[in-house]
DNA sequence: GCTGTATGAATGAAGG
DNA sequence: CCTTCATTCATACAGC
């Protein structure tokens, strides 16, 4: 996946937002930013490690690791593999088979319309690069 | 103003685009252009049968039926329909200007941002018990 | 050519 | 768990 860049300023250093009159119009600052190790590290666990339901002691953990890098909260931590474990399903389900009837069949000789390779349907969809 | 000319080559020749030498392709088709029969066709669904959240499902059928008109894939028509309820819901909420400059009438403390449902970090959540 | 706008894509957060 | 909302980033296209 190339358009990964989502975050400008991912370093971990979430300025304090808010504070003074520095940012016009930000007053939805709130939500967590991951860093780039956040990311590496949970997918590191999610992908490689096989967590994908951590216990909440787990989570504790992780979260508890994951502040070295940059501020997080429990919630993130927890939100994420949730997040994380859903559109893995759901890219899942969305390649399975559908019973659809083809119209004008037999007549798409005509217009190659599966010309394209089939292809996974949601090709890249935020997940990690195999 | 809105250019509403989403058209990359409309003329029903969009099937027979890939017949033949493709356009170039710069490392992967950067994203999704609908052809004017997939945004005929998907409107048709939102405003006149009122297809508003179709299920994984109805999106599948969906996009196996735009497939016929143009290269689409599930997570064309999934993200389609989200952007088109939530940017038809901003703009009727900025049409109808009123916007109620929500009373709090000052009696809770404001303590955070953050209400998450549970305050402490998992007082009543913690149902997850596999 | 750049700039503004519309829109596809992504994802954190929450609801049910 | 599954679905949905809100916000944001990225990009194609039109007008200047």
């Amino acid at each position: 996946m190339e358009p990964q860049n989502q975050h400008p300023t991912e370093d971990g250093s979430n300025k304090a937002a808010g504070s003074s009159a520095n940012m016009l119009r930000r007053k939805s600052c709130t939500r967590w930013i991951p860093t780039t190790d956040h990311i590496r590290i949970l997918k590191e666990l999610f992908y490689n490690k096989g967590v994908r339901s951590p216990t909440i002691e787990q989570t504790q953990r992780i979260c508890l690791q994951l502040k070295w890098y940059g501020k997080i909260e429990f919630k993130n931590v927890y939100f994420w593999f949730v997040n994380q474990r859903a559109r893995e399903k759901k890219k899942k389900r969305s390649t399975s088979d559908v019973h659809v009837p083809m119209q004008r069949s037999g007549l798409v000789g005509d217009d190659n319309v599966t010309n394209w390779k089939h292809e996974d349907q949601w090709g890249t969809m935020a997940v990690m690069d195999p």
